[in-house]
Order: C-alpha cells, then sequence, then structure tokens
DNA sequence: CGCAGAATTGATACATCTCAAGCTGGGTGG
DNA sequence: CCACCCAGCTTGAGATGTATCAATTCTGCG
C-alpha cells in the first residue's frame, strides 16, 4: 500500500504542526521561506525502514507526524534502541555522511526532509537553526542520560513504569491535559519494541505489564490502550522523586 | 591540602594543553582574545566534589587536566555514571541554571571555566563557539548513545571489555600510539566508579576482570596498571565489530 | 473460518546480586 | 622499624531476578 499520508503533508510551512517545536522553531519569516524552497516530504508506512545503519545518507528531516525507531544492533543480533522519535524530532547529523543507527517508522510516518549540502549552508548562513539544533541536541542528551540511569539500574518493574510514565506524560504535553489525575493513552510500541527499549525481553516486559495491571497501577484496554488512574503512584514505580526532574 | 595545580594553568589561551580540541577549537585569534579575558580557572583535588545536582550553576567550563565524573543518583542511593569527563570535555549546559547531575573530580584536576552570562553572550556574537558546542555536543551523544547498548544489552564480560577498550583507544588517540599491538595504560577508576559507569556491582567487576586477566585478555601489574596484548581481542570480548565504529 | 502476528503464562536455567570473609598495599603513629 | 589500620580489592556461597524455552491464548484480518 502506498502512503496516501501525502495528502497531509501541509503545503507551506506557516502551516506545519511542528512549525513551533522542530528545528526551524526559530526561524523567521524570511528564513522560513529559504526552508519552504528547500524542503520536501517522504511518507513512510509502519514497519518500512527509514535508513539503515552505514548507509549513504544526503539528507536531515524532521518528524512530522507518527513515530520512528532510532535502533542499535550487535552482529549476533542482539538491539537495543537508543531513540523514540516523536513528532518535532530531528534525524541525521550535519557533517556526516552515514546514518550511525538503524531507523524504523513505527506507525505511519511523515517526515519533511533537506538534502544535507543545502541545509549545512543554511545552517551556517542562519544561526537560528544552529541554535535550535543545539538546544535539540542537548535535550536529547539529558534524555538519553536518563535512559541510561533506567538501563543500568531500575528493575524490569520499574523499567516499565518509567517507560510508561514518559509515554505518558508526553501525551499530556501534546493534549495540555493535566499531569495529575487520570490519563488514557495508547501504546504506540509493541511489547517486543518495548523491551528492546528497556535492555529486557518480551517476556518481561509482558509480565511485569500484567503485574503493574494486577496491582492496579494501570487498567488496560485490550493489550495497547492504557488508563492511570493515579500518576504519582506511576512515579513512584519508575523510583522517580515525585516532584518531577529538572527543567530548563 | 590545596591543590597547587594552579601553577599548572597556562597564563594564555595560545599554550593551553586542550586548545584544539576542547569548546574554543575553532576561535580566532580575536575570539581567544576575549575569552582570555573573562576564563578563570579552578581547581580541584580529587574526590572532591565540583557540584551537585539540583545546585544553582552559575558557570560553565572544560576539563583542562584530570578527570572528573558525571553521574546520577537515585532516591534509595543507586547510582549511575552517565558520563566520564576527561580533557577538553564541557561542563555545564548554556540556558540551564542549575546543575542536572552530580560531578565529582576522580582525580586531580583544573578546569577552565567561564561565567555563564558572558559566555552566553559570547556564544550569540560568535558563531565559532556554538558550532563547536554543536559538534561535541553530537559526539556526546553518540557516546551517550553506544553506552545504552552497554548498559542495556550487554553481559558484565562483554562490559568490562567495553570499558577497557574504551580507555585503551582513548589512550592511544593522546599519545598518538599505533591502535594494534601492545597497550598499556592506567585505569583511571576504582572498581566502584567502573560499576557504577557500567551498572553493575563493584564484586562482579572485580571477578570479570579477574577471569579476563585469568583468560590472558588482559595482564595486570597492581590494581591499576594494565597491559593489552592483542587489541582486537578486546574488541572480539567487548562484543564489537573489529572493523570500529563510524567516524565522521 | 482459519491463519499469523502479538501477547500471555509456565517451568526451568543461569547470570548477576547480596552478604560475608579475607586479602593487599600504602600510610601513620607509637 | 614495626604494628596497625583502612580503603580498595578479591573471592566464596547462596539468593534472586531475569532470560530462555515452550505451550497456549488472544486479536485482527483476508
Amino acid at each position: 500500500m502506498l502512503p496516501d499520508t501525502l495528502t497531509f503533508a501541509p503545503r507551506n510551512c506557516g502551516d506545519c504542526p511542528i512549525r513551533h517545536r522542530a528545528v526551524c522553531a526559530r526561524c523567521d519569516a524570511d528564513e522560513l521561506t529559504k526552508l519552504d524552497q528547500i524542503k520536501y516530504y517522504r511518507s513512510f508506512s509502519a514497519g518500512q525502514s527509514v535508513i539503515w545503519s552505514g548507509d549513504n545518507m544526503d539528507f536531515v528531516g524532521s518528524v512530522v507526524s507518527g513515530i520512528a525507531t532510532l535502533t542499535q544492533t550487535m552482529e549476533d543480533g542482539r538491539t537495543q534502541m537508543v531513540g523514540l522519535l516523536l513528532p518535532s524530532d530531528f534525524v541525521g547529523r550535519p557533517g556526516r555522511n552515514q546514518a550511525a543507527y538503524d531507523v524504523v517508522a513505527v506507525s505511519d510516518l511523515v517526515m519533511c526532509c533537506f538534502r544535507k549540502a543545502p541545509f549545512e549552508q543554511m545552517m551556517t548562513e542562519t544561526p537560528h537553526i544552529a541554535q535550535r539544533l543545539l538546544q535539540m541536541t542537548l535535550d536529547e542528551l539529558d534524555a538519553a542520560r536518563e535512559w541510561m540511569l533506567v538501563l543500568g539500574r531500575k528493575t524490569a518493574r520499574e523499567k516499565i513504569a518509567s517507560l510508561l510514565s514518559i509515554i505518558a506524560s508526553r501525551n499530556a504535553t501534546l493534549e495540555m491535559a493535566t499531569a495529575s489525575g487520570e490519563m488514557v493513552f495508547d501504546l504506540p510500541l509493541t511489547r517486543e519494541a518495548m523491551a528492546d527499549y528497556l535492555g529486557l525481553t518480551l517476556e518481561t516486559v509482558s509480565r511485569q505489564i500484567s503485574a503493574l495491571k494486577r496491582d492496579g497501577v494501570i487498567v488496560l484496554e485490550g493489550k495497547r490502550r492504557v488508563t492511570v488512574p493515579d500518576f504519582d503512584r506511576l512515579m513512584e514505580e519508575a523510583g522517580d522523586d515525585s516532584d518531577g526532574g529538572i527543567l530548563s
């Protein structure tokens, strides 16, 4: 099935749903016009690969809609997810020609792409882009370090609770909902993808989700729809302080 | 003992040992002069804390000499190292006022610091600094993602081998030595610090080091001095491709 | 309907943690 | 100079959490 999601693509940057969070967030009207001229959209259907580690990569881009994963694979097949790409997240590294990770579309995906050369050129000319990219990269680094704590020191139950609380609070941000009280959302990942994210097996993921359900920390409706009756309780299960992390 | 390492401090940036790798690497003579005027040195002796997570942080800086660690701690005391800071590495985040991690000097340490406000000012004025900081942050992000694979999917033995190979190759870079053939270096970390880095207990670290020694992968002289007779062998034990990672 | 991918659940194996005892080497005070 | 001490490290034995292997069950879909 060829993606008809292309019809979704905004005609110009002003209408773009990620206009104020993506790498172009700080650009002014002039700069946006330039970007508008060199951008192009690419669509991927769920399960499709965007790029393989080691492949030549002549573009960079932003996720406009949908979800993708960044994973590393060892020779014997063990895999670790190292990034979860949501709308507005940036893919690719200026100054590098080869992809360092596998990028796979988890859901249907639309990306806003730029060929690398013109983009790098624009980066040197318009500091706003480089500034925003630096800020986004620093945020990603913080997220990666948070995950290092999860991977290195948390139990399986805490890992699951951590992942759920991240997905939950991200949804809360997107939907402007209140962060306390009941929260409902859909899991964007399969059990196996969660396992790859958390450094677990899919069986352990399944068991711990069942345990959290049994203990009333979450309520499941089908396999994917999750209700969190008490977010603070979930945070406790994740081993985090209830007062949240340090925000800029 | 008050650090006499201050005597080490270079008078001006031109003489600085990290001149070509730190955040100032791309600065021209003019820019360097400006930095020269606002920089100041701080020294720490081994074991001393540079800053605590949550503390107000009114400076940023580079490690000039020595080694420091970046760690996260959970309420119940579990700790995970999330960064190992070597000469030229950058500490602090422009645009943030509070430290997100504990920073501790592992050896005697000299840092080249800038008060945050003037540094941020310079960042907006001199793109060379922001460009270099972006590059360094992207490198750190790659390193963090590499560590996520280590933490999430590698066995204790592979974790130790990974850490040793990283320290070994870093030393090789510094000393311009050949990357194959025999390598000798000192471990900069205690067993406990290695455990915090790898998400293990110090007992497991000790056992795995003993095992690698028994199997001839490494030779120990005392507790700290390590000889690697065959670097490719070490890489195999680490579970990495022998052909190295993707370099820009 | 029946198939295939996704998820659950069970039984067992095993890697790492935990608790505990001893070792080593360098520094200190008597 | 020696005895002591202490942090860092090693090693052992047993406990435990997660992986592994295997059998069902669910769910959506052609």
